[in-house]
DNA sequence: AGCTATATTTTGAATAGTCAAAACAAAACT
DNA sequence: AGTTTTGTTTTGACTATTCAAAATATAGCT
């Protein structure tokens, strides 16, 4: 019984809720129908279902986990979604603030022999273009704790490696201000009080919102 | 109300039915049924809302006919098929004999954004890899008639330019008996006794059923 | 301990799509 | 015209997915 788009969905969306919460914790029944965007009612169907699959462990009024067999599918949707945007933004010559609805779709059809042969173009890339990990084919997924411009050493050269968000505007914003992914910046200051960071890159001095720095996670040179 | 996966393919299988079919003529509903591969009652319950929508004409116990409406999606949903049959053929080096499954998923998700991309990739073709004519974004389909092996004049050389069957194992005959689209043949004689064929393909001489000769399309040079 | 607020589950119902089998219409053949 | 064959429609039922609203549990607060 392969997995329709919908299981899909709730997998990938409990296994992003795993790795964004601290791990060992189960995911409440709120967040997940929040994430998938559906009424709790139905997130506990769903669950239930799951969970009667073996796909996820389920706790009633506690919460959900992936179980292994869970995990691993996940995994792999989590693959097709990374390589096509890759290969949206590498290929297709799309930008990378658009590939991510296209991706959406798209990693529900795509087949096995289709996406190997992406991997292959695209010389079996290790990121895709927010700098999220690929999964390889047999389920593996590095995930390295990165800094983020909210934790990084201040007046230290560092280098954009991920954006957490797919939100296409702030994309878009990153882009014009010289913060993608593999560009050279510098944290200069952070203000509490007015819930901001300051940062160097390329020429230009800009001031983003905490909240919006934590998505930008960087490598220390 | 932007139309299902579903729907998508009881127009498309109407339009390939009409299209073999004498126009003018309904669509009996058993034919339908076969082609899109559900009981009988299921396409009449899908016919009748399909109706309902102004997709179609249906004249109970008589046949179904698409609605200019219904002829206007079916063929987008052909441009978007035979686009991405080329797509995979041409940039992602897939074997023709083998893109047909994959255009069958990807044609119900892919966004008008990425075919438009795709369609500028490919230098706007006329033709998908089998020979199809591709509807512009307009919805306009050119479609000649063409002879056929069974059809044409004998010992006068002539090309293929056009394979009606997406049978993979089929394909792959007629690529190995140099027999694709493109490929420069002539028909020595008919045996109609023997219900066959005999072509000259390259240096060969290959024979087929009348069956198989019918599929293959040819243009006279 | 008792009450309140919040989160979760249950219930009842809806939609899209499907099937098998019974009922029926049209065509074909005596 | 009467009967059989063939094709079509109807009926009743099922799966997957969803929602809104009622019922219930847990946690938080007094």
């Amino acid at each position: 019984m392969l997995p329709s788009s919908t299981v899909e969905n709730y997998l990938k969306a409990l296994h992003q809720a795993e790795a964004s919460m601290g791990n060992e914790t189960l995911v409440p029944m709120g967040q997940l129908a929040n994430a998938v965007g559906v009424a709790p009612g139905t997130a506990t169907t769903m669950v239930k279902a799951l969970a009667e699959s073996g796909l996820v462990e389920y706790e009633p009024y506690v919460g959900v986990r992936l179980s292994s067999a869970g995990t691993r599918l996940a995994t792999l949707v989590l693959r097709r979604h990374r390589l096509i945007e890759q290969f949206l933004v590498e290929v297709m010559g799309m930008s990378w603030a658009d590939v991510h609805e296209d991706a959406e779709q798209l990693e529900h059809v795509v087949s096995d022999r289709l996406v190997e042969r992406m991997d292959a173009m695209l010389g079996h890339p290790a990121v895709d273009p927010h700098g999220d990990p690929i999964p390889t084919a047999d389920g593996a997924l590095a995930d390295p704790d990165y800094h983020s411009l909210l934790t990084c050493p201040l007046s230290t050269p560092v280098t954009v490696t991920r954006v957490t968000d797919q939100n296409s505007s702030f994309l878009r914003f990153l882009e014009a201000q010289e913060l993608k992914p593999g560009q050279s910046i510098e944290v200069e200051n952070r203000n509490s009080a007015a819930d901001s960071v300051q940062v160097l890159a390329g020429e230009r001095r800009v001031t983003i919102g905490t909240n919006a720095a934590s998505k930008v996670l960087i490598e220390i040179l």
